[in-house]
DNA sequence: CGTTGCGCCTGTTAGC
DNA sequence: TGCTAACAGGCGCAAC
């Protein structure tokens, strides 16, 4: 499940891959992906049609191409999207729901390559054949952008002007890792608000990019449990579990953003991370980390919370 | 406006 | 073996 630094190795991805090459063909092979978009599918895929992709963005879990014309392709992941970089002809995936194929002209690229050269690295397979064909001049690459979405929580839509920042998305929050992130604003809307403060980091209208797992591990470091009312919290309590929140995604950001070099971009949500740095999400009955007692799981909006019954003492009910 | 509960999806796994 | 139920959970929305 993508939760924000693996969207953030996306975008990273789609950056690379992607910014300077223009869409000459859409394809949805399932609706339901598209379902955001009023236009519906074909209306979709000729909104893309013919545009160029100008660079890459995200805020919370959101991710958006601007394009060359103002609009802008937005998407999101939901639970088991994934965006690809594949070539041309390799066999669809299980759960292929929209391709679309890039091209690219070689001298175009390289001009824009010379008045932005980008941070040193090793060159990628994609830039050495970039640069064979660039002794062709004229010669046109193709690739293709394939969104990959077993359960379709996730979804692509044209934002009609949204290359800035995509009017469906504007009620989102920056997440705590952007420098512009206000933790004096975030710190008072919290402490208005009565509804437990595991709901509140889940909120995307207050903060973004939090997940239950990430939600789970702040509150733990953090030693609240999720049922204290956001209104009972201290001030330097909620600037300490914005500080776990930040440490918490900033070393899985660390750890996942290993290596989107290939051509192939693929991020399955299993970073790496989740199996040696956990220490109470999904651990029930294991030993909390710091007090030995086990980790207990309790229901929570559908789904799951994990906490330490010690550490994270939970509130008594309001009198 | 804040709060709360729930439906949307499909594949995997546990349990009978 | 074959069925059902539980589970994973981000997000938007309806109802109060």
């Amino acid at each position: 499940m993508p939760e924000l630094p693996e969207v953030e190795v996306v975008r990273s991805g789609l950056e690379r891959h992607t910014v300077g090459w223009r869409i000459t063909e859409v394809e949805v092979l399932h609706p339901r992906p598209v379902r955001r978009d009023e236009r519906g599918p074909a209306g979709f895929a000729e909104a893309l049609t013919g545009r160029r992709i100008v660079a890459a963005r995200r805020r919370g879990k959101y991710l958006w191409l601007p394009l060359d014309n103002g609009d802008a392709l937005l998407g999101h992941l939901g639970m088991s999207g994934q965006l690809l970089i594949q070539t041309p002809g390799a066999p669809d995936e299980r759960h292929l729901r929209v391709r679309f194929a890039l091209s690219s002209v070689v001298e175009e690229r390289a001009q824009r390559a010379s008045r932005n050269p980008g941070p040193e690295r090793p060159p990628s397979v994609v830039e050495e054949r970039a640069k064979r064909a660039s002794r062709n001049p004229g010669t046109k690459e193709t690739r293709e952008l394939r969104f990959v979405d077993q359960r379709m929580f996730g979804g692509l839509s044209v934002s009609a002007g949204g290359a800035g920042l995509p009017s469906e998305i504007a009620h989102i929050a920056r997440d705590p890792l952007d420098p512009d992130f206000d933790d004096d604003e975030f710190v008072r809307r919290v402490r208005r608000r009565t509804s437990g403060i595991k709901r509140v980091l889940l909120d995307q209208t207050l903060i973004s990019g939090v997940g239950n797992i990430y939600a789970d591990e702040a509150l733990w470091r953090a030693r609240l449990h999720g049922e204290r009312p956001g209104d009972r919290l201290t001030g330097p309590q909620l600037r300490e579990l914005l500080g776990h929140a930040r440490e918490v995604m900033g070393d899985a950001l660390a750890q996942g953003g290993t290596s989107f070099d290939a051509l192939y971009v693929n991020v399955n949500g299993e970073s790496g991370y989740f199996d040696r740095s956990l220490n109470a999400y999904g651990q029930e009955g294991m030993p909390c980390p710091r007090c030995g007692t086990p980790i207990r799981r309790q229901a929570f909006m559908n789904r799951s919370s994990y906490s330490c019954p010690v550490c994270q003492r939970p509130p008594r009910v309001r009198g």
